[in-house]
DNA sequence: CCGGATGTTCACCT
DNA sequence: GAGGTGAACATCCG
């Protein structure tokens, strides 16, 4: 499910819990730390410290800790979800419907729970894809992408020649769009997802940048990322709802691709 | 049995 | 360093 917009509702649904003090950790699961082969023992320290505040850079959910409210920080966690995990606040989420994966819903796919003034807050992953990591590296990720200006997407896109798509999905690059949003996005702006990057005048690339901030904002009103006006024709049976044309798809970047050969180009 | 799924990372080529 | 591809991770579903 998880892409910026659900990692944003996730963040959201943790607030409650600022200056809430941490009792106790379960991490049931050996694999679930980042970087990979990270031992559990470190995310002990989080025990006995108090949640000062919520932040999110992309995908990228990050919990910061002091051992009072007013002192200085002394340690974040960082949160992934990675395709299929959900955020859970005693047993159910701000997400209840899953989109994407399973119908199914098991308390064993809990890889990660904090427990902050008696509440549960987990990490529900049946894949496992998803992660934790002690004081993650925010410079490692692009600028936000349900903020990011004409300027920035400029500057992101500097001395790439690889299809847009690609470009979009790279964290590095810019942060928080998922396969749903860039198809989405892309398919706002009228854009064909294979177009190489270096191909952009100024002015689409403002246009390209105003796209993406108005769908994240649209689809975060709307419930998500799989609400967007083109999402139900990832079908070769539903035509672009703008134009009534056949909806061409190919794997673009490595990910389904989705995209109206009429008005994308 | 096979392919694919809202993510990330790594190995291997060119 | 780019960029492309494919695999891996783990699990379920059609």
């Amino acid at each position: 499910m998880p892409e910026l917009i659900e990692v944003e509702y996730y963040r959201r649904a943790l607030e409650p819990f600022v200056g809430g003090r941490v009792q106790a950790i379960e991490m049931p699961d050996t694999n679930f730390t980042r970087p990979k082969g990270t031992p559990i023992a470190p995310f002990g320290q989080l025990i006995g410290e108090v949640l000062v505040s919520t932040s999110r850079r992309g995908k990228l959910l990050v919990l910061h800790f002091g051992d009072n409210a007013d002192d200085e920080e002394t340690v974040t966690l960082g949160m992934r979800f990675g395709m299929t995990g959900r955020l859970l606040v005693n047993g159910s989420g701000p997400i209840d419907k899953l989109e994407y994966a399973s119908g199914r819903n098991e308390p064993t796919w809990d890889r990660f729970t904090l427990v902050i003034d008696g509440h549960r807050l987990s990490i529900r992953d049946q894949r496992r894809l998803g992660s934790v990591e002690l004081n993650p590296n925010l410079h490692q990720l692009g600028p936000e992408a349900s903020t990011v200006d004409a300027t920035q997407l400029q500057r992101a896109l500097a001395g790439r020649t690889k299809a847009m798509k690609s470009v979009l999905l790279d964290q590095s690059l810019l942060a928080g769009l998922g396969n749903l949003l860039v198809d989405e996005s892309l398919w706002v702006a009228g854009i064909d997802p294979r177009r190489s990057a270096a191909s952009f005048s100024d002015g689409e690339i403002e246009s390209l940048a105003t796209a993406i901030v108005k769908t994240v904002a649209k689809l975060t009103n709307r419930g998500g990322s799989h609400t967007g006006d083109s999402f139900a024709s990832r079908n070769v049976d539903v035509p672009c709802p703008r134009d009534g044309q056949s909806m061409q798809h190919d794997t673009v970047g490595g990910r389904s691709t989705w995209w109206c050969p009429a008005h994308q180009q």
